[in-house]
DNA sequence: GAGGATATGTCAGAATATTGACATGAAGCA
DNA sequence: TGCTTCATGTCAATATTCTGACATATCCTC
């Protein structure tokens, strides 16, 4: 019951923050995307798929959009390795702001509905939840 | 936060049924319909669609899958209205309780880790989520 | 230095999902 | 009855994502 209620809100999740990027031509994936260049600049194009929880192929091919679309710039050559750094662009860096005020909306509601404890409680035991997913040992 | 929190549980939870459920060839979309089938039998494409939170199309397509497995079998001709009365045929039933099985124990390793208290306290806090977000108001 | 393990970017193909559209059946109402 | 509204099933086109595969770059070990 755990997984269905899991789902659940992550669906209605997403389809409320749909929702609320459509009017800024975003997508949630693409929201995601930006937020995490945002909080990490000059991140590869696979340390930003495993941040959103998406392939690095499917984050390649999104990052093309944004990228055509002038949001996100991405280096040419690789500093290190094989990674190429990506950043906002400076109306990249303004849509992110447009959207993040939206998003916090969303989040502020779902804060306000928990009240400061639960909120916590919440957080920690979805935390509990990831743990012991990723401690579960293999099916053999 | 809380929205990133969901997310990653969630990608956890979805990465580990797909994991196990691997081995009866069968994917957590498959699962969460026969699922459905079992606990309520003769429910439309519709109605599944909606409690698997996919689209009807989706899940159409998905049946079809089921059908040619012979896991699932759809009325000829509707009962009344539209809906073609979907249920779970024998080996439909066989696989899903040994599918069912597989995903108590990744429920059960959630549960573990929460205790009783943490538990209740977090499906009425994703309980909560979902309410807020539902009467949450349309973005003009 | 050589070789293996790991991480990254990318191409190709296939699976999966979505939106839009339309026809059909049922229910409610003037 | 006739009309509207709503839910359903389904077709078509598109978009998104995934898996598999390969080349390249770095690090580690011998």
């Amino acid at each position: 019951m755990i997984g269905y209620r899991l789902k659940q809100a992550q669906a209605a999740l997403r389809s409320r923050m749909d929702e609320t990027l459509k009017q800024l031509e975003l997508t949630t994936s693409q929201y995601s995307c930006l937020e995490t260049i945002g909080r990490r600049p000059g991140a590869s194009n696979a340390e930003i798929a495993r941040s959103v929880f998406v392939s690095r192929q499917a984050m390649n091919t999104l990052l093309r959009g944004l990228q055509q679309r002038g949001l996100v710039t991405r280096a040419e050559r690789a500093e290190a390795g094989r990674a190429l750094p990506i950043r906002l662009t400076g109306e990249g860096r303004r849509l992110l702001g447009e959207a993040a005020a939206r998003i916090a909306r969303i989040e502020k509601a779902m804060s306000d509905a928990l009240g400061p404890e639960r909120r916590t409680s919440l957080m920690s035991g979805l935390t509990r939840c990831v743990d012991a997913l990723e401690d579960l040992p293999d099916p053999e």
